[in-house]
RNA sequence: GCGGGAGUGGUGUAACGGCAGCCACGCCAGACUUAGGAUCUGGUGCCUUCGGGCGUGCGGGUUCGAAUCCCGCCUCCCGCACCA
């Protein structure tokens, strides 16, 4: 580490440092001769009960497991800045301290390696993604090392190791294989699907037979059909955005608010194309219920539960012609007070139900001013469709929109309503029809306003009531017929009625909706897991056999898709696997002789690698099994009926709160429905560790200035004698803010690092960088090495035959029983906190040159060990500690040392504190009370005033009420 | 708009409903010093007539007692957002 000497506030700079000080350079050589010996003795190897990685079980057999996880970096380029490690450091300071008090730790770390940067940066230079990636996934490494992490390094894989996406693809297969059973609520092998409907004991689903006759008299093609459209992964013609100036589709994620992809700001176009889905929506209940078996945070819940949006409500048939429109509402309360119709624009009835010519008369608002319904429905279907889903959804659009020219009879009343396409109704939601109440829906309301359509109110509104639509309670209103009447009925009973009569007329049900969508699974990228799927000469995707797997990315000469002009909407995806036409054709013999057939070009979200990579570090090296069930029993089981198992500690960014947890989720629940995992859910407990934020500064002009040139004076900030605006957030090289751990580790070492981080708050906690205050971190480590070793002798302080005195137990008992605390509940400040006590403790009791006993000074090194493992293991070893600190034991209080003889009581008068009395410990009520009289203050206060009750708490307080 | 969370010294933070501000950074003073950017010691919420008074975003409430619980506001952060 070389950077010691340029950095210019290195504080072994000074000329008399005492030989032996805890300088940032003896700090350096130290932790690389650790960090040496750790990888030399592997350490940090933790055994498997079973298997490859079993070696060594013996020792830790009869402890309790402990499974702790990192949300696994991307390996970027740009390389870790300060913020990045804060969560990695939560998890190794907790692994380390877990393993000392007695667990068989699992800490491991892993590389998340396909996506787009590598591929970008390909596309710019011609260079293998692999080659580029490989590097970075170097550096980090390195990185993590220098911080002292205690990853199980043989355990350590990249989700583009053939080795690992084979079992990606494996897992691919398994979903593709399956289908999910809603009357027993699981997956289920695809066979038995085909058995049941062999049997007949099952008909196909709904939507799965297109043909309509019964599966007996269905042709191999058509059975074929209707098993492929029941598989948890399917092919499905669906509207995706397209991004022609990329070449690929993108989730509804990377495309902006105004309809462009994140990247590169190109038009993205929604429209059907033949894409692999997942459905997630299946899981969809699983998934909501499941989380309040979870231990995550309730604002993580939420935000998964809004995700998924599940609503409850009806769905209603609205005769129109020959065809009946069949709508979603959550209101059908209000059925009474709908007053016209309106379906999506991309709405499959569309094109059946426009009118040929418009009725005389027909509002010109209505028309769009088209001259037929034909050619304005085509018009405003053209227009949708330049405008993304997002862009839709911008609800403080003007409402637009046209009529078929024809109308629909609403059940409850016969009335004739007219039907609308418009955008602001999604197709992808409900039904994609709804019913417009205008009285009760300030959507409806707006477009009603917009079109001169009627409002009628179903829910009696208060006298207050300022008009517009009114979304609150009431009693209903205007809501009967000759059969039924809702009127006066609070809103549940309403829809208890409504919904009971429309069942009974077969004009809808109750039903329930999501706004969880499935999972668009293919990506017309390079850089990515292949299919492993080939196309028959019918087209029809088969598996590629699991003895084949994995399907190898094959080489091509341009990493990127076709692109085509921003705005050529009818184009259409040509992969870069597309152009590897050696690899894309392929012979196989899957059973009936050999045959040709077609690769999938496609290759996989970034999402998939992982789905599941916490169960490959089990053990990575195993090429006969996506995991050994034993392992996953081990290692992710449940611990109790009804608990969901899991990993024991997973910390990560708030970012991954929807997408990658709802997706590893999904996989999770499919791998167990299949038999693969014993556990029910992959993360137990999620923490969300915050962020590290920094101040970036702007000058005049509004460039950025180097942060750390930027001087404060009397409240100004001046760079280069100049004023200088600041900002507060990310840290980056390009907003001049940027410190990286290197920095630090130069100019500190990893130790006082670590200890800095951890010190300024919870784990959950955001906070600001502030590189000054990193200095009280070292002082704290260099107090610490003091109470061990003699600065200017180098020789151990600590001696046998001193005794500590009774202060200095409780000092100590205390500590341990706060750092306990703080290690527990992932409060490291807390910890560092009673450490720092501790030692000034120590320091102001012992000086700077009498002995400290012995044992007062290993339990010290201990507390501190998790925090600064490299301080932890040199001192430990100086004091003559038995192997490596890290399997140490960690410190138990004794809980005589936690109580005191005497305690300071604070006395009160109305509330008021007034004096502090010294009373023994286990004082009870009256003795304090009489102790708290006796005192001069209390007595003074309570001269002439009539005492009305006295509040006496034992070891806390004594408060007098007085009149 | 809907949902979630948070407001405490100059700063990061700490306080089972029981003495608000532990521990740090910064700042002030002192010691050791040629020196201090090292180290050590002490001080540091605000006001004060030195008795004390006031203090946890604002206003109410519950309680003997509220930073903590309840109600209503304000501000900030995060998520969702034409989801019928």
């Amino acid at each position: 580490m070389s950077q010691t000497a340029d950095l210019p506030h290195g504080a072994d700079q000074a000329g008399d440092v005492p030989p032996h000080r805890y300088t940032p350079a003896l700090a350096q050589q130290i932790e690389l001769s650790w960090q040496d010996r750790w990888e030399d003795e592997g350490t940090f190897h933790t055994p498997n009960p079973t298997g490859r990685l079993s070696a060594g079980f013996e020792r830790v057999a009869d402890r309790p497991k402990f499974f702790a996880m990192d949300m696994f970096p991307y390996p970027s380029g740009a390389g870790l800045h300060v913020g990045h490690p804060l969560g990695y450091l939560g998890t190794d300071v907790t692994s380390r301290f877990r393993r000392m008090d007695g667990d068989n730790v699992l800490h491991p770390m892993g590389y998340d390696a396909f996506g787009l940067p590598a591929e970008q940066f390909a596309v710019q230079t011609g260079q293998h993604p692999r080659v580029t990636t490989e590097a970075n996934i170097a550096a980090i490494s390195t990185q993590l090392r220098r911080l002292g992490v205690d990853h199980d390094q043989r355990r350590t894989f990249a989700t583009i190791d053939p080795g690992y996406y084979k079992w990606t693809q494996w897992i691919f297969l398994q979903i593709f294989g399956a289908w999910f059973d809603e009357d027993a609520n699981r997956a289920r092998p695809i066979e038995e699907l085909v058995a049941e409907l062999d049997s007949g004991s099952r008909e196909p689903a709904a939507g799965t037979n297109p043909s309509g006759r019964p599966w007996a008299e269905l042709d191999q093609r058509e059975k074929n059909g209707v098993v492929d459209a029941h598989r948890l992964a399917y092919l499905n013609e669906a509207p995706v955005n397209w991004c022609p100036g990329l070449g690929t589709v993108l989730s509804n994620e990377e495309v902006t608010a105004d309809g462009r992809s994140e990247r590169g700001n190109f038009p993205v176009f929604r429209r059907p194309l033949k894409q692999w889905m997942m459905r997630i929506t299946s899981y969809a209940d699983r998934l909501l219920a499941d989380l309040d078996r979870l231990d995550w945070s309730d604002s993580l819940k939420q935000m998964q539960r809004n995700w998924i949006g599940r609503s409850t409500g009806a769905k209603v048939r609205f005769a129109c012609g020959s065809e009946a429109i069949e709508v979603f509402t959550t209101r059908p309360d209000t059925l009474f007070g709908a007053t016209y119709v309106v379906l999506a624009p991309e709405h499959p009835l569309v094109g059946a139900l426009t009118a040929d010519v418009w009725p005389d008369g027909t509002d010109p608002r209505w028309t769009g001013g088209a001259a037929t319904p034909a050619e304005a429905v085509r018009e405003y279907q053209r227009q949708a469709s330049r405008r993304s889903e997002l862009d839709r959804q911008d609800a403080g659009r003007d409402k637009t929109g046209v009529w078929l020219g024809v109308t629909a009879t609403n059940p409850v009343n016969g009335r004739e309503l007219p039907v609308f396409i418009a955008d602001y109704v999604l197709t992808g939601y409900g039904t994609g029809a709804i019913m417009a109440v205008p009285g009760e829906d300030t959507r409806d309301f707006d477009f009603a306003g917009a079109f001169g359509l009627p409002v009628v109110r179903t829910v009696q509104p208060p006298a207050d009531f300022e008009g517009g639509a009114y979304t609150g309670a009431g009693p209903m209103i205007n809501s009967s017929n000759g059969e039924i009447s809702l009127d006066g009925l609070d809103k549940a009973e309403a829809i208890a009625r409504i919904t009971a009569w429309l069942v009974e007329r077969g004009a809808g049900e109750a039903t329930t909706t999501y706004k969880l969508r499935d999972w668009l699974f293919s990506r017309q990228r390079y850089w990515g897991e292949p299919f492993p799927i080939v196309y028959d000469e019918h087209d029809r995707p088969v598996a590629v056999p699991t003895s084949m797997l994995p399907v190898l990315l094959p080489e091509v000469d341009d990493y990127s898709p076709k692109t085509f002009a921003d705005d050529d909407a009818d184009s259409a995806p040509e992969p870069p696997l597309s152009r590897a036409t050696e690899w894309t054709t392929v012979t196989l013999d899957l059973g009936d002789g050999p045959k040709e057939y077609r690769r999938e070009t496609n290759t996989m979200p970034n999402w998939a690698g992982s789905c599941w990579y916490y169960l490959r570090y089990l053990d990575p090296g195993d090429d006969e099994r996506m995991v050994d069930p034993e392992l996953e029993r081990y290692w992710m089981g449940p611990r109790s009926v009804g608990d969901t198992g899991g990993v024991d500690l997973y910390v990560g960014g708030v970012e991954h709160a929807v997408l990658h947890l709802l997706y590893a989720r999904f996989w999770h629940k499919v791998l167990h429905d299949l038999g693969h995992v014993s556990s029910e859910e992959p993360f137990r407990r999620l923490v969300n560790q915050g962020y590290i934020s920094a101040y970036a500064y702007t000058d005049e002009r509004g460039f950025y200035v180097p942060a750390a040139e930027v001087v404060e004076r009397d409240g100004q900030f001046l760079h280069d004698g100049k004023p200088v605006d600041r900002e507060y957030g990310k840290i980056g090289k390009s907003l001049k803010n940027m410190v990286t751990p290197d920095e630090m580790i130069g100019a500190y070492g990893a130790d006082t690092f670590r200890v800095y981080e951890m010190s300024t708050g919870p784990l959950e906690q955001s906070r600001p960088w502030e590189t000054k205050a990193v200095v009280g971190s070292q002082r704290l480590l260099q107090r610490i090495w003091r109470v061990v070793v003699d600065e200017q002798t180098g020789a151990v302080r600590s001696a046998d035959d001193v005794e500590p005195a009774e202060p200095t137990l409780r000092a100590l008992h205390q500590a341990i029983d706060g750092v306990r605390d703080g290690y527990t509940t992932l409060r490291f400040n807390i910890a560092i906190a009673r450490i720092t006590e501790l030692t000034n403790h120590l320091t102001q009791a012992y000086g700077a040159s009498s002995p400290v006993p012995r044992a007062v000074a290993e339990q010290l090194v201990l507390l501190v060990a998790p925090l600064a493992p490299h301080l932890g293991e040199e001192l430990w070893s100086r004091l003559g500690g038995e192997g490596s600190v890290a399997w140490a034991p960690f410190p138990t209080a004794d809980p005589r040392w936690l109580v005191e003889d005497t305690v300071q009581v604070a006395v009160q008068v109305n509330g008021k504190v007034r004096s502090q009395v010294m009373v023994p410990a286990d004082a009870d009520a009256a003795a304090l009370e009489a102790a708290a009289r006796a005192d001069e203050k209390i007595a003074a206060h309570l001269d002439g005033a009539t005492v009305r009750r006295v509040i006496a708490v034992p070891g806390r307080l004594v408060n007098f009420v007085v009149a």
